[in-house]
RNA sequence: UCCUCAGUAGCUCAGCGGUAGAGCAACCGGCUGUUAACCGGUAGGCCGUAGGUUCAAAUCCUACCUGGGGAGCCA
Protein backbone atom coordinates (compact mmCIF):
# COMPACT_ATOMS: atom_id res chain seq x y z
CA UNK A 1 0.00 0.00 0.00
CA UNK A 2 1.50 3.49 -1.10
CA UNK A 3 0.00 6.83 -0.78
CA UNK A 4 -0.62 8.24 -4.54
CA UNK A 5 -1.29 11.44 -6.91
CA UNK A 6 -5.21 11.13 -8.75
CA UNK A 7 -3.22 11.78 -12.28
CA UNK A 8 -1.62 8.31 -12.09
CA UNK A 9 -4.63 6.19 -10.13
CA UNK A 10 -4.69 3.80 -13.35
CA UNK A 11 -1.29 2.49 -12.50
CA UNK A 12 -2.78 1.08 -9.26
CA UNK A 13 -5.75 -0.87 -10.38
CA UNK A 14 -6.82 -3.25 -8.35
CA UNK A 15 -4.26 -2.08 -5.65
CA UNK A 16 -4.91 -0.68 -2.61
CA UNK A 17 -4.04 2.82 -1.98
CA UNK A 18 -4.30 5.67 0.13
CA UNK A 19 -5.15 8.99 -1.09
CA UNK A 20 -4.50 12.02 0.66
CA UNK A 21 -6.50 15.06 -0.16
CA UNK A 22 -9.42 17.68 0.07
CA UNK A 23 -13.21 16.89 0.25
CA UNK A 24 -14.64 18.69 -3.07
CA UNK A 25 -18.22 17.10 -2.72
CA UNK A 26 -20.37 14.25 -0.53
CA UNK A 27 -23.58 12.83 -1.85
CA UNK A 28 -25.28 10.21 0.12
CA UNK A 29 -27.67 7.82 -0.54
CA UNK A 30 -28.59 5.86 3.07
CA UNK A 31 -26.52 3.04 2.92
CA UNK A 32 -23.87 4.51 0.51
CA UNK A 33 -22.01 7.40 -0.05
CA UNK A 34 -19.67 9.18 -2.42
CA UNK A 35 -17.05 11.32 -1.58
CA UNK A 36 -15.59 13.27 -4.82
CA UNK A 37 -12.04 13.65 -3.35
CA UNK A 38 -9.66 16.13 -4.85
CA UNK A 39 -5.83 16.28 -4.26
CA UNK A 40 -4.57 19.35 -6.90
CA UNK A 41 -3.77 16.47 -9.63
CA UNK A 42 -7.24 15.29 -10.41
CA UNK A 43 -10.67 14.26 -8.80
CA UNK A 44 -12.17 11.23 -8.05
CA UNK A 45 -15.21 9.61 -6.80
CA UNK A 46 -14.55 7.39 -3.50
CA UNK A 47 -17.47 5.06 -2.90
CA UNK A 48 -17.97 4.09 0.79
CA UNK A 49 -20.74 1.06 1.50
CA UNK A 50 -22.05 1.04 5.36
CA UNK A 51 -21.50 -2.74 5.43
CA UNK A 52 -18.05 -2.56 3.66
CA UNK A 53 -16.58 -0.31 6.80
CA UNK A 54 -16.62 0.05 10.35
CA UNK A 55 -19.46 2.19 12.32
CA UNK A 56 -16.90 4.96 13.20
CA UNK A 57 -15.96 5.52 9.71
CA UNK A 58 -19.42 5.38 8.48
CA UNK A 59 -20.53 8.30 10.87
CA UNK A 60 -17.11 10.26 10.46
CA UNK A 61 -18.01 10.38 6.84
CA UNK A 62 -21.39 11.22 6.99
CA UNK A 63 -20.37 14.27 8.71
CA UNK A 64 -17.37 15.54 7.09
CA UNK A 65 -17.80 19.15 5.71
CA UNK A 66 -16.77 20.43 1.97
CA UNK A 67 -12.97 21.21 1.61
CA UNK A 68 -12.52 19.14 4.98
CA UNK A 69 -8.79 17.88 4.20
CA UNK A 70 -8.26 14.06 4.61
CA UNK A 71 -6.64 10.64 4.04
CA UNK A 72 -8.73 7.70 2.49
CA UNK A 73 -7.70 3.73 1.91
CA UNK A 74 -8.90 1.76 -0.85
CA UNK A 75 -8.95 -0.27 -3.59
CA UNK A 76 -8.19 1.48 -7.02
CA UNK A 77 -11.87 0.35 -9.15
CA UNK A 78 -12.04 0.66 -13.13
CA UNK A 79 -15.74 2.32 -13.33
CA UNK A 80 -17.20 2.76 -16.78
CA UNK A 81 -19.83 5.18 -14.50
CA UNK A 82 -16.97 7.49 -13.48
CA UNK A 83 -15.31 10.09 -15.95
CA UNK A 84 -12.25 9.29 -14.88
CA UNK A 85 -12.46 5.86 -15.27
CA UNK A 86 -11.80 4.40 -11.99
CA UNK A 87 -13.04 5.02 -8.85
CA UNK A 88 -11.64 4.36 -4.72
CA UNK A 89 -13.75 1.77 -3.05
CA UNK A 90 -13.29 2.89 0.27
CA UNK A 91 -12.02 0.54 3.26
CA UNK A 92 -11.26 3.16 5.82
CA UNK A 93 -11.21 7.13 6.29
CA UNK A 94 -9.30 9.45 8.80
CA UNK A 95 -9.99 13.89 8.97
CA UNK A 96 -6.98 15.25 8.91
CA UNK A 97 -8.73 18.76 9.54
CA UNK A 98 -12.91 19.29 9.56
CA UNK A 99 -13.53 22.39 7.26
CA UNK A 100 -15.73 25.12 8.38
CA UNK A 101 -18.44 26.51 6.57
CA UNK A 102 -17.05 26.43 3.28
CA UNK A 103 -18.39 29.88 1.71
CA UNK A 104 -18.20 28.89 -2.05
CA UNK A 105 -20.89 26.45 -2.93
CA UNK A 106 -21.26 24.19 -6.01
CA UNK A 107 -23.59 26.44 -7.21
CA UNK A 108 -23.05 29.55 -9.18
CA UNK A 109 -21.42 32.70 -7.47
CA UNK A 110 -20.58 36.59 -8.50
CA UNK A 111 -17.84 38.14 -9.86
CA UNK A 112 -17.34 40.13 -7.04
CA UNK A 113 -17.93 37.45 -4.27
CA UNK A 114 -15.11 34.86 -6.48
CA UNK A 115 -12.76 37.83 -6.85
CA UNK A 116 -13.02 38.21 -2.63
CA UNK A 117 -12.35 34.29 -2.22
CA UNK A 118 -9.99 34.61 -4.82
CA UNK A 119 -7.55 31.85 -2.17
CA UNK A 120 -10.92 29.32 -2.45
CA UNK A 121 -11.87 29.88 -5.71
CA UNK A 122 -8.64 28.70 -6.85
CA UNK A 123 -9.44 25.38 -5.80
CA UNK A 124 -12.90 24.81 -7.91
CA UNK A 125 -11.70 22.51 -11.33
CA UNK A 126 -11.96 25.34 -13.99
CA UNK A 127 -9.29 27.21 -11.70
CA UNK A 128 -6.83 24.43 -11.16
CA UNK A 129 -7.19 23.52 -15.19
CA UNK A 130 -6.16 27.12 -16.01
CA UNK A 131 -3.39 26.99 -13.99
CA UNK A 132 -1.83 23.68 -15.17
CA UNK A 133 -2.46 25.28 -18.67
CA UNK A 134 -0.31 28.29 -17.73
CA UNK A 135 2.33 26.50 -16.44
CA UNK A 136 2.82 24.44 -19.48
CA UNK A 137 2.30 27.78 -21.47
CA UNK A 138 5.58 29.27 -19.61
CA UNK A 139 7.11 26.14 -19.31
CA UNK A 140 6.45 25.53 -23.40
CA UNK A 141 7.66 29.36 -23.93
CA UNK A 142 11.16 28.80 -22.11
CA UNK A 143 11.35 25.25 -23.69
CA UNK A 144 11.27 27.07 -27.36
CA UNK A 145 13.38 30.01 -26.31
CA UNK A 146 16.09 27.84 -24.57
CA UNK A 147 16.20 25.27 -28.36
CA UNK A 148 16.51 28.92 -30.05
CA UNK A 149 19.49 29.49 -28.18
CA UNK A 150 18.31 32.04 -25.76
CA UNK A 151 19.43 33.49 -22.66
CA UNK A 152 17.10 33.96 -19.52
CA UNK A 153 18.42 37.45 -18.61
CA UNK A 154 16.32 38.96 -15.09
CA UNK A 155 15.18 42.64 -16.15
CA UNK A 156 14.88 45.14 -12.82
CA UNK A 157 11.94 45.70 -11.31
CA UNK A 158 12.47 48.84 -9.70
CA UNK A 159 13.36 51.57 -12.31
CA UNK A 160 14.67 54.98 -12.81
CA UNK A 161 12.20 56.52 -15.46
CA UNK A 162 9.62 55.78 -17.39
CA UNK A 163 10.95 52.93 -20.61
CA UNK A 164 8.77 54.56 -22.81
CA UNK A 165 7.32 57.18 -21.22
CA UNK A 166 3.77 56.53 -22.34
CA UNK A 167 1.74 54.41 -19.66
CA UNK A 168 1.30 55.86 -16.29
CA UNK A 169 3.84 54.15 -13.89
CA UNK A 170 3.73 53.05 -10.16
CA UNK A 171 5.81 55.53 -8.09
CA UNK A 172 7.60 54.54 -4.79
CA UNK A 173 10.80 56.14 -2.81
CA UNK A 174 13.55 54.87 -3.32
CA UNK A 175 16.10 56.58 -0.65
CA UNK A 176 15.27 59.76 -1.16
CA UNK A 177 15.00 59.50 -4.97
CA UNK A 178 12.08 58.70 -6.87
CA UNK A 179 11.94 54.93 -8.28
CA UNK A 180 9.00 53.65 -10.58
CA UNK A 181 7.45 49.77 -10.76
CA UNK A 182 8.86 47.92 -14.48
CA UNK A 183 6.50 48.65 -17.10
CA UNK A 184 9.04 46.92 -19.54
CA UNK A 185 12.26 45.03 -19.56
CA UNK A 186 13.02 45.83 -23.28
CA UNK A 187 15.69 48.63 -22.88
CA UNK A 188 17.92 46.57 -20.49
CA UNK A 189 17.48 43.25 -23.08
CA UNK A 190 18.96 45.50 -25.57
CA UNK A 191 21.84 45.77 -23.67
CA UNK A 192 21.82 42.09 -22.97
CA UNK A 193 21.63 41.26 -26.50
CA UNK A 194 24.29 43.31 -27.19
CA UNK A 195 26.58 40.80 -24.44
CA UNK A 196 24.76 36.97 -24.88
CA UNK A 197 23.23 37.63 -28.72
CA UNK A 198 19.94 36.27 -28.13
CA UNK A 199 17.73 36.78 -24.46
CA UNK A 200 14.87 37.14 -22.98
CA UNK A 201 12.97 38.30 -19.95
CA UNK A 202 9.91 37.30 -18.01
CA UNK A 203 8.61 38.74 -15.16
CA UNK A 204 6.20 41.04 -13.54
CA UNK A 205 5.35 44.67 -14.92
CA UNK A 206 2.93 47.28 -13.78
CA UNK A 207 0.54 49.90 -15.15
CA UNK A 208 -1.06 52.53 -13.21
CA UNK A 209 -3.50 53.16 -15.66
CA UNK A 210 -7.39 53.62 -14.58
CA UNK A 211 -7.78 50.52 -16.95
CA UNK A 212 -11.46 48.05 -16.31
CA UNK A 213 -11.44 45.92 -18.25
CA UNK A 214 -11.63 42.25 -19.02
CA UNK A 215 -8.48 42.83 -20.91
CA UNK A 216 -6.54 44.46 -18.68
CA UNK A 217 -4.90 43.67 -15.15
CA UNK A 218 -2.92 46.12 -13.22
CA UNK A 219 0.47 43.71 -12.79
CA UNK A 220 0.93 41.09 -15.48
CA UNK A 221 3.56 39.32 -16.66
CA UNK A 222 5.67 39.94 -19.65
CA UNK A 223 8.10 37.79 -21.87
CA UNK A 224 10.46 40.09 -23.95
CA UNK A 225 12.85 38.66 -26.11
CA UNK A 226 15.76 40.39 -27.85
CA UNK A 227 18.12 39.46 -30.57
CA UNK A 228 20.76 41.06 -32.20
CA UNK A 229 21.19 40.39 -35.84
CA UNK A 230 17.66 40.10 -36.59
CA UNK A 231 15.97 41.97 -38.61
CA UNK A 232 11.86 42.96 -38.74
CA UNK A 233 10.89 39.73 -41.01
CA UNK A 234 12.87 37.12 -39.06
CA UNK A 235 11.31 38.83 -35.76
CA UNK A 236 7.61 38.02 -37.05
CA UNK A 237 8.84 34.40 -38.39
CA UNK A 238 10.21 34.19 -34.99
CA UNK A 239 7.15 34.72 -32.65
CA UNK A 240 4.87 32.92 -35.61
CA UNK A 241 7.42 29.94 -34.70
CA UNK A 242 7.04 30.56 -30.65
CA UNK A 243 3.13 30.89 -30.88
CA UNK A 244 2.60 27.63 -32.93
CA UNK A 245 4.89 25.63 -30.43
CA UNK A 246 3.05 26.87 -27.28
CA UNK A 247 -0.58 26.13 -29.39
CA UNK A 248 0.70 22.99 -30.09
CA UNK A 249 2.34 22.06 -26.74
CA UNK A 250 -0.91 23.05 -24.68
CA UNK A 251 -3.49 20.53 -27.42
CA UNK A 252 -1.08 17.86 -26.57
CA UNK A 253 -0.73 18.14 -22.89
CA UNK A 254 -4.43 19.30 -22.23
CA UNK A 255 -7.05 18.07 -24.00
CA UNK A 256 -8.96 16.89 -20.89
CA UNK A 257 -8.58 20.37 -19.22
CA UNK A 258 -9.14 22.25 -22.53
CA UNK A 259 -12.43 20.30 -22.14
CA UNK A 260 -13.50 21.36 -18.87
CA UNK A 261 -12.91 24.93 -19.89
CA UNK A 262 -15.20 24.02 -23.44
CA UNK A 263 -12.41 25.34 -25.28
CA UNK A 264 -13.74 24.85 -29.05
CA UNK A 265 -9.97 23.03 -30.08
CA UNK A 266 -10.72 23.31 -33.63
CA UNK A 267 -9.79 26.86 -33.14
CA UNK A 268 -6.75 26.01 -32.18
CA UNK A 269 -6.04 23.47 -34.26
CA UNK A 270 -7.13 25.95 -37.16
CA UNK A 271 -3.69 28.46 -36.09
CA UNK A 272 -1.41 25.76 -36.65
CA UNK A 273 -2.29 24.86 -40.50
CA UNK A 274 -1.30 27.68 -42.16
CA UNK A 275 0.88 31.02 -41.93
CA UNK A 276 -0.28 34.03 -39.95
CA UNK A 277 -1.78 36.00 -41.84
CA UNK A 278 -0.07 39.70 -42.59
CA UNK A 279 -1.58 43.07 -43.39
CA UNK A 280 -0.15 46.97 -43.71
CA UNK A 281 -1.03 49.65 -41.56
CA UNK A 282 -2.65 51.39 -44.45
CA UNK A 283 -4.36 48.28 -45.68
CA UNK A 284 -5.51 48.26 -42.11
CA UNK A 285 -7.13 51.43 -42.24
CA UNK A 286 -8.79 51.53 -45.56
CA UNK A 287 -10.46 48.23 -44.50
CA UNK A 288 -11.70 49.99 -41.42
CA UNK A 289 -12.89 53.03 -43.58
CA UNK A 290 -14.66 50.68 -45.61
CA UNK A 291 -16.68 49.36 -42.88
CA UNK A 292 -17.54 52.78 -41.48
CA UNK A 293 -15.48 52.70 -38.46
CA UNK A 294 -14.24 56.69 -37.99
CA UNK A 295 -10.36 56.18 -38.39
CA UNK A 296 -8.24 58.21 -40.18
CA UNK A 297 -4.79 57.60 -41.08
CA UNK A 298 -2.13 58.23 -38.09
CA UNK A 299 -4.66 57.09 -35.62
CA UNK A 300 -4.26 54.47 -33.02
CA UNK A 301 -6.34 51.44 -33.43
CA UNK A 302 -8.95 51.35 -30.44
CA UNK A 303 -10.84 48.35 -29.29
CA UNK A 304 -13.68 47.46 -31.90
CA UNK A 305 -10.80 48.36 -34.55
CA UNK A 306 -8.99 45.54 -33.76
CA UNK A 307 -11.54 43.47 -33.01
CA UNK A 308 -12.90 43.95 -36.69
CA UNK A 309 -9.05 43.20 -37.95
CA UNK A 310 -8.98 40.08 -35.95
CA UNK A 311 -12.11 38.89 -37.47
CA UNK A 312 -11.08 38.86 -40.97
CA UNK A 313 -8.94 35.77 -39.91
CA UNK A 314 -9.43 32.78 -38.47
CA UNK A 315 -5.84 32.57 -36.68
CA UNK A 316 -3.41 35.59 -35.46
CA UNK A 317 -2.76 38.31 -37.70
CA UNK A 318 0.30 40.86 -37.83
CA UNK A 319 -0.24 44.46 -38.08
CA UNK A 320 3.11 46.37 -39.20
CA UNK A 321 4.09 49.30 -40.17
CA UNK A 322 2.52 51.94 -38.11
CA UNK A 323 2.86 55.56 -37.90
CA UNK A 324 6.17 56.30 -36.39
CA UNK A 325 4.27 59.02 -34.26
CA UNK A 326 1.83 56.73 -32.64
CA UNK A 327 5.10 54.40 -31.66
CA UNK A 328 7.55 53.90 -29.01
CA UNK A 329 10.62 56.25 -30.01
CA UNK A 330 13.15 53.44 -30.02
CA UNK A 331 11.78 52.32 -32.92
CA UNK A 332 13.61 51.82 -36.65
CA UNK A 333 11.51 53.83 -39.93
CA UNK A 334 11.42 51.74 -42.68
CA UNK A 335 13.77 53.08 -45.11
CA UNK A 336 12.09 54.27 -47.97
CA UNK A 337 9.67 55.55 -46.15
CA UNK A 338 10.56 57.32 -42.95
CA UNK A 339 6.82 58.15 -41.24
CA UNK A 340 6.33 54.59 -40.70
CA UNK A 341 8.10 52.36 -38.63
CA UNK A 342 9.01 48.27 -38.97
CA UNK A 343 7.01 47.01 -36.14
CA UNK A 344 4.17 44.66 -35.73
CA UNK A 345 0.98 43.96 -33.34
CA UNK A 346 0.49 40.20 -33.28
CA UNK A 347 -3.48 40.32 -32.64
CA UNK A 348 -4.81 36.74 -31.71
CA UNK A 349 -8.37 35.54 -33.02
CA UNK A 350 -11.74 35.70 -31.77
CA UNK A 351 -11.37 38.74 -30.26
CA UNK A 352 -8.65 38.60 -27.81
CA UNK A 353 -6.77 41.88 -29.09
CA UNK A 354 -2.89 42.10 -28.78
CA UNK A 355 -1.01 39.98 -27.48
CA UNK A 356 2.69 40.54 -28.97
CA UNK A 357 4.07 43.95 -29.97
CA UNK A 358 7.71 43.85 -31.70
CA UNK A 359 9.45 45.86 -33.51
CA UNK A 360 13.10 46.32 -35.03
CA UNK A 361 15.14 49.00 -32.89
CA UNK A 362 16.95 52.03 -34.18
CA UNK A 363 20.36 50.94 -34.44
CA UNK A 364 21.68 54.70 -35.60
CA UNK A 365 23.31 57.09 -32.61
CA UNK A 366 22.04 60.41 -34.68
CA UNK A 367 18.60 59.39 -35.48
CA UNK A 368 17.76 58.12 -32.07
CA UNK A 369 18.99 61.17 -30.35
CA UNK A 370 16.51 62.71 -32.88
CA UNK A 371 13.91 60.76 -31.39
CA UNK A 372 14.71 61.41 -27.39
CA UNK A 373 14.29 64.87 -28.23
CA UNK A 374 11.03 64.70 -30.41
CA UNK A 375 9.72 62.50 -27.32
CA UNK A 376 10.94 65.38 -24.50
CA UNK A 377 12.29 62.46 -22.69
CA UNK A 378 15.31 63.34 -20.71
CA UNK A 379 18.38 62.53 -22.80
CA UNK A 380 20.98 61.96 -19.46
CA UNK A 381 18.36 59.12 -18.08
CA UNK A 382 19.32 57.20 -21.35
CA UNK A 383 22.99 57.85 -21.89
CA UNK A 384 23.63 54.06 -21.11
CA UNK A 385 20.99 53.27 -23.51
CA UNK A 386 22.70 55.44 -26.20
CA UNK A 387 26.18 53.66 -25.72
CA UNK A 388 24.60 50.64 -27.51
CA UNK A 389 24.97 52.78 -30.40
CA UNK A 390 28.34 53.81 -29.36
CA UNK A 391 30.15 50.77 -29.34
CA UNK A 392 29.16 47.88 -32.10
CA UNK A 393 25.77 48.68 -32.96
CA UNK A 394 24.14 46.55 -34.82
CA UNK A 395 20.49 46.11 -36.25
CA UNK A 396 18.65 43.87 -33.46
CA UNK A 397 14.75 42.98 -33.15
CA UNK A 398 12.91 41.96 -30.15
CA UNK A 399 9.48 41.55 -28.88
CA UNK A 400 7.09 41.51 -26.21
CA UNK A 401 4.40 38.46 -25.59
CA UNK A 402 1.47 39.37 -22.56
CA UNK A 403 1.17 36.12 -21.13
CA UNK A 404 -2.31 36.56 -19.75
CA UNK A 405 -3.30 37.63 -22.71
CA UNK A 406 -2.04 34.58 -24.02
CA UNK A 407 -3.12 32.22 -21.33
CA UNK A 408 -6.56 33.92 -22.12
CA UNK A 409 -6.69 33.26 -25.83
CA UNK A 410 -5.73 29.80 -25.56
CA UNK A 411 -8.08 28.89 -22.72
CA UNK A 412 -10.42 30.67 -24.27
CA UNK A 413 -11.53 32.59 -21.25
CA UNK A 414 -13.87 35.59 -20.95
CA UNK A 415 -11.65 38.08 -18.49
CA UNK A 416 -7.67 38.21 -17.78
CA UNK A 417 -8.57 37.80 -13.91
CA UNK A 418 -8.77 34.34 -14.38
CA UNK A 419 -5.53 34.00 -15.79
CA UNK A 420 -3.37 34.72 -12.97
CA UNK A 421 -3.06 33.43 -9.58
CA UNK A 422 -4.21 36.64 -7.66
CA UNK A 423 -5.15 39.20 -10.13
CA UNK A 424 -4.16 42.87 -9.11
CA UNK A 425 -7.25 45.08 -10.84
CA UNK A 426 -8.56 48.73 -10.55
CA UNK A 427 -9.15 49.32 -6.78
CA UNK A 428 -9.05 45.40 -6.18
CA UNK A 429 -5.74 44.32 -4.12
CA UNK A 430 -7.24 41.50 -1.35
CA UNK A 431 -6.65 38.78 -0.84
C1' U B 1 -11.89 60.76 -15.87
C1' C B 2 -16.43 59.64 -18.74
C1' C B 3 -20.68 56.36 -20.24
C1' U B 4 -23.72 52.34 -18.55
C1' C B 5 -25.81 48.46 -15.33
C1' A B 6 -26.43 46.53 -10.45
C1' G B 7 -26.50 46.31 -4.70
C1' U B 8 -32.73 42.07 -0.92
C1' A B 9 -30.75 35.48 3.71
C1' G B 10 -23.81 32.73 3.71
C1' C B 11 -24.41 32.25 -2.12
C1' U B 12 -27.54 33.03 -6.82
C1' C B 13 -31.81 35.70 -7.53
C1' A B 14 -37.46 36.94 -7.56
C1' G B 15 -40.52 40.71 -5.46
C1' C B 16 -41.00 47.09 -8.42
C1' G B 17 -46.28 51.44 -3.54
C1' G B 18 -49.99 47.72 0.93
C1' U B 19 -47.47 41.58 6.46
C1' A B 20 -39.92 39.70 3.39
C1' G B 21 -39.91 35.16 -0.91
C1' A B 22 -37.53 30.80 -3.74
C1' G B 23 -33.41 27.54 -4.97
C1' C B 24 -28.63 26.18 -3.12
C1' A B 25 -25.43 26.04 1.36
C1' A B 26 -26.06 24.99 6.99
C1' C B 27 -28.81 21.87 10.64
C1' C B 28 -32.51 17.42 11.51
C1' G B 29 -34.69 13.12 9.08
C1' G B 30 -35.34 9.49 4.57
C1' C B 31 -33.13 6.74 0.51
C1' U B 32 -27.58 0.99 -1.90
C1' G B 33 -25.02 4.09 -7.86
C1' U B 34 -25.17 9.41 -6.96
C1' U B 35 -22.57 12.95 -10.89
C1' A B 36 -24.14 20.88 -9.03
C1' A B 37 -28.01 13.73 -6.66
C1' C B 38 -33.01 13.54 -4.91
C1' C B 39 -37.38 13.86 -1.13
C1' G B 40 -39.48 15.99 3.70
C1' G B 41 -38.58 19.48 7.68
C1' U B 42 -35.89 23.55 10.77
C1' A B 43 -33.35 27.92 11.25
C1' G B 44 -31.61 32.16 8.74
C1' G B 45 -33.14 39.58 6.95
C1' C B 46 -30.71 47.25 9.30
C1' C B 47 -33.85 45.04 1.49
C1' G B 48 -25.80 49.20 0.32
C1' U B 49 -25.84 54.26 3.33
C1' A B 50 -28.24 59.02 4.28
C1' G B 51 -32.09 62.22 3.16
C1' G B 52 -36.90 63.16 0.70
C1' U B 53 -42.20 62.15 -1.43
C1' U B 54 -46.51 59.30 0.63
C1' C B 55 -51.64 57.35 5.19
C1' A B 56 -47.90 53.60 3.78
C1' A B 57 -41.22 52.75 0.56
C1' A B 58 -37.22 46.87 -0.70
C1' U B 59 -40.38 49.29 -4.47
C1' C B 60 -40.79 56.37 -6.39
C1' C B 61 -37.02 60.80 -6.17
C1' U B 62 -31.93 62.92 -4.78
C1' A B 63 -27.00 62.41 -3.10
C1' C B 64 -23.20 59.32 -1.64
C1' C B 65 -20.64 54.46 -1.15
C1' U B 66 -19.36 49.68 -3.31
C1' G B 67 -19.04 46.51 -7.42
C1' G B 68 -19.78 44.79 -12.74
C1' G B 69 -19.36 45.93 -18.11
C1' G B 70 -17.36 49.41 -21.56
C1' A B 71 -14.48 54.00 -23.53
C1' G B 72 -9.71 56.18 -23.40
C1' C B 73 -4.64 53.71 -22.72
C1' C B 74 -2.32 49.39 -23.44
C1' A B 75 0.09 43.54 -23.32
Amino acid sequence: MSTVLIKDIGQYKDDKVTLKGWLYNRRSSGKIQFLIIRDGTGFIQAVMVQSEVSAQDWELAAGITQESSLEVTGTVREDKRSPLGYELAVESIAVIHQAEDYPISLKEHGVDFLLDHRHLWLRTPRQVAIMHIRNTIVKALRDWLDSEGFTLIDAPIMTPAACEGTTTLFETEYFGDKAYLSQSGQLYMEAAAMALGRVYCFGPTFRAEKSKTRRHLIEFWMMEPEMAFVDHEENMAMQEAMVKYVVKAVLEKHPADLKLLERDTAKLEAVLARPFAKMSYDAAIEYLQSQGHEIQWGDDFGAPDETALANLHDGPVFIEHFPAAIKAFYMKPVPERPEVVLAADLLAPEGYGEIIGGSQRIDDLNLLLRRIQEHKLPQEAFEWYLDLRRYGSVPHSGFGIGLERFISWICGLSHLREAIPFPRLLNRIYP
